[in-house]
DNA sequence: AGTGTTTGTGTAATCGATAACGCTAATCGT
DNA sequence: ACGATTAGCGTTATCGATTACACAAACACT
């Protein structure tokens, strides 16, 4: 009973901002000398607004946004419409939003549908009401055919909105989204570099509304075709359910391997659509007693902060998601502007190769001892940037 | 040229939503009847809502919550402060914070301070402006003395503050907050228990500004003594500065790692303060040549994704993030219901042990092969919960 | 038929800030 | 010195929704 505490409704002063009349009522003067005095504007004494301040100052009169948007027909306010803020790629892409918002003075609502189209849907309709000058979205959900028709209706209503990472073709709708099929290009093309002959491709299925994983796995197929490659050297390698727990997802990766590890004709390398994926199939294969990279070598997506951390340290294709966000919201601002659009319509940033270690050093079946990966990194590949580590913001990801 | 669009300010029907004047006068009625047409409140005749009610379906009328919020004086508008919105640790909480509020017809205004003092500030005039009706704070920001004013003035203008993840003490400000000494004890003991007599701990040392941090420090440095440790046998490993850039930490790392194999009198177990140190230190110890966990045992902190797939996986205690988000959102709402408060001002959530593989399995010094740790996670251990991997949400991380 | 009650609808004030407009008194120009 | 300008301030309509109040018509009851 001790440790407890109490807040009256009015401790002293609990008073929440007075109006602009109550000011000017004890002020002795008019609504329109605050406002004068505040905004500066108009025809003013320099003494009144001086006295006027002064007694802002000491009462800690805050003007209500809330009537100023009213009267001024504008809220400050943007929508932003995500699928799980927990995600490590959509994170930083809203961070980047919130950034230029803040620059510009303006607010972000944040929604966070988790992957429920309903929720998306009853979102996009409360947005509209709190009348939000743009919407930023990842429309990403199980969506029934037609189920974009709310998307359109934004815009209807005349509210600008800017798609994000998911491809999803709407005419008239702008979109910004990493350029998947080109890094899994770069990314099998590493492979086939390396000396890579037989390149398996690990995916979800279900992936007729995820645009993104759709774009890799079309991306690895139409690669494969380009490079001449045989199906059966390009295996697909299906893991089951996207919408599955992780449990389930772990299981069918743990079999997955020991199946490929039985196969006479199994690949040499691995392209995973995803980080994850990436470091939980390494995880696997160490498990199974396979080496990565002598034995199978793996490639990511994503650049997610762990795949710099992993051992071996995963090669992977860096999606530039702060730049993503950052060019929606640029995007969205000029439409909120109202500068006559020139940008197309589908805005594609390229990835960048990440060369670590889990892809070695290009002899692929080499009989190395797999003990050490230190100068795994320093492999002669083409273009590539080799990790410099100074990645994303300079404070650091390390705290709490 | 092509690919290129256009939208014109009114293709054919870019309006905005009329008004409920506009659509009074469309309907030859007063907006009164408009209202109670819409609301079903007050005396209304069937026939005259069902005529209103088939206008607006037709006109799409969506009512102004900028207007209402401004009459209503509620705005339905949650303020969260947060230092990064792309730490793993944070965005669990804001996840559930955000459905905490949706399930209540909250919207969340997302503000990220990037760590930076003065922008915290500034976000906290902006929404007392925006007359939110309570703000929670993750209040993680190089501050001044007393640079907690501006904190007190929310409560000061009637705006319930509810800390989060910080333990910064403010008399009559709940916090809810991880138990992160209890947390660290708890991972001290379970080193001590499986046989180790020197336990360092990983730190960075400008904890001042950091209450999760500094909980950490203080819980080893109270494990330590409550186990009689000599000082020498629990060494505080300093690794440089949390500002700095990820470069520098790393190879900060990489020299403590160098320096502490020199010691003839190394610890046999260390505890790192996050699970990103532990996994980086694990890396630069794989680097080095050291076996984890035969050589070195290491436990993390948090329990983030990737911990459960490195290789060897992290034993580490997982902070209940979402759990932390959830009831920071139910004593706010309970506060901003005006319910009694009768909850600690102070509230602290526990810690589980995850055990997993990179502390071995009770025997620190043995010169088992390094090669397979599947069976380690099957240890003796008292009570910790072995990792079910059944966590967080049924939805994966693994997608985009 | 007359009074009382209910029903359906309209009018207007309100929320807090903005800003067009109008008025008075001081200053300017010749 | 007198009209013209202008500095300084007040009054009031507006934004869009809410809601107390007013009022007329319909109905009920003695």
């Amino acid at each position: 009973m001790k440790n407890q505490f109490k807040l009256e409704t009015k401790p002293d002063s609990n008073a929440a901002s007075p109006t602009i009349h109550e000011l000017a009522k004890r002020l002795k003067v008019s609504v329109a000398t605050v406002w004068r005095a505040i905004n500066n504007k108009g025809r003013i004494s320099a003494t009144t607004r001086a006295r006027v301040l002064a007694a802002i100052d000491t009462l800690g009169y805050r003007p209500s946004l809330v009537a100023q948007n009213l009267v001024n027909q504008r809220t400050g306010l943007l929508g932003v419409v995500v699928p799980m803020i927990g995600n490590t790629v959509y994170s930083p892409m809203v961070r980047a939003i919130e950034q230029e918002a803040f620059e510009r003075g303006y607010n972000i609502i944040l929604c966070d549908t988790g992957l429920d189209y309903d929720r998306e849907r009853r979102y996009l309709d409360l947005l509209l009401r709190r009348r939000v000058e743009g919407v930023i979205m990842i429309p990403f959900a199980p969506r029934p055919t037609g189920g974009e028709r709310h998307l359109l209706e934004l815009e209807k209503a005349g509210v600008p909105l800017v798609l994000l990472e998911q491809d999803l073709p709407l005419p008239g709708i702008a979109r910004v989204v990493a350029d998947n099929r080109g890094g899994i290009r770069t990314a099998v093309r590493h492979l086939t570099g390396l000396g890579h002959h037989r390149i398996g491709f690990l995916y979800m299925p279900p992936v007729a509304w995820d645009f993104a994983a759709r774009a890799r796995l079309d991306g690895f197929r139409a690669a494969v075709t380009e490079l001449g490659f045989a199906p059966e050297a390009a295996p697909e390698l299906a893991i089951g359910d996207l919408l599955a727990n992780e449990d389930a997802i772990d299981r069918q990766i743990a079999q997955l391997v020991t199946q490929l590890m039985a196969r006479h004709d199994r690949p040499t390398a691995i392209v995973a659509p995803t980080d994850m994926l990436a470091i939980k199939t390494m995880r696997c294969l160490w498990l199974a007693g396979v080496r990565v990279p002598d034995e199978l070598a793996i490639v990511g997506f994503d650049d997610i902060l762990a795949a710099a951390h992993t051992t071996p340290s995963l090669t992977t294709m860096r999606q530039p998601t702060a730049a993503m966000g950052t060019r929606a919201a640029e995007r969205l601002f000029a439409r909120i502007r109202g500068d006559t659009v020139t940008a197309p319509e589908r805005e594609v940033l390229p990835c960048e190769l990440i060369v670590r270690e889990s892809c070695g050093t290009g002899r692929p079946m080499s009989t190395l001892r797999p003990a050490r990966f230190s100068e795994a990194a320093r492999v002669s590949g083409g273009h590539p940037t080799t990790d410099q580590t100074k990645r994303r913001d300079v404070v650091p990801n390390l705290v709490a």
